[in-house]
DNA sequence: CAAATTTCAGCCGGACTGAGATCT
DNA sequence: CAGATCTCAGTCGGGCTGAAATTT
């Protein structure tokens, strides 16, 4: 109740908030409807890159899916204990593995794609196509605004 | 490359992890500008709950950060390490534990206040004011839809 | 005493940084 | 040797569960 209370209710702060708030409830959301499936909302770039077979390292995986490769190395280190990757030495590079989908897997993609539909169709239930352009296209004008530094 | 290869690529899947992404950008641009000062993004709904000199319980706290108790508890823990807070016996409940903030905390507000507003200026730069408030209430109808079970 | 509230303790998953090891 | 890739250790901010302490 100082003078400058209001100052902390700045809408810019006041959206700061609501991403993290978002992205926490909507990670939860998938992750439920991952978890009869063994998986996990983080694991999906990945199970989407390496669909069908394809095998990439660690460093490729980190750039698909945006985070860093010590990030990347604790995901594949529990998909490995719990038995959804393998990883063998690239015979082309010996500093580098080529990780791949086991068959356990695989067969569960359909299942997964289709519970991940499911569970972003009911966060964003309400929200038309152009609405949900309209947001895409903004969250993305602010990464590019935090992307430059 | 199999024929469902592009069901990952659903807008509302996509959108699912932009939010991700914005927020951990989001974030570490505001710390950034609060390291100089010691202060974490985090850390900012306690600094706003608590300025002036008040004081409140950890379970008030979290429900004002809306962060579950525990994950209140290993932030305050920092910020008393870090000498920002204090605790005391609520004298009218022995099971609570009142927490304001020290002198030194109080003292950089202000400066905390500027270095947030400016952060997230500029990563909202570009949008103009409508466009917040579109996005904002976009971002609280996904919420609405997330917070119903 | 029983019930409710608050806090604490321990584990998990996800992300970051920085330093080191190993291979090209 | 320089550079790329991966590993390792430590920190942070979240979540969950269950136990302990204290009131009501």
């Amino acid at each position: 109740m100082t003078e400058d209370a209001d100052a902390w209710n700045d809408p810019r702060l006041r959206s700061s908030r609501l991403f993290g708030k978002v992205h926490r409830l909507f990670a939860r959301r998938i992750d439920e409807a991952l978890r009869e499936l063994g998986l996990r909302f983080a694991q999906a770039p990945i199970l989407a890159a390496l669909q069908g077979g394809t095998a990439l390292s660690q460093k490729d995986l980190a750039g698909i899916a945006d985070v860093e490769q010590a990030s990347m190395a604790q995901i594949l280190e529990r998909m490995e204990r719990d038995g959804l990757i393998q990883r063998e030495r690239d015979p082309d590079d010996g500093r580098s593995t080529l990780i791949s989908l086991t068959a356990a897997a695989l067969a569960r993609l359909p299942a997964a794609q289709e519970a991940m539909r499911r569970a972003s169709r009911s966060a964003l239930a309400g929200l038309g196509p152009s609405e949900i352009g309209d947001l895409t296209r903004l969250l993305e004008r602010i990464i590019g605004n935090l992307e430059v530094e």
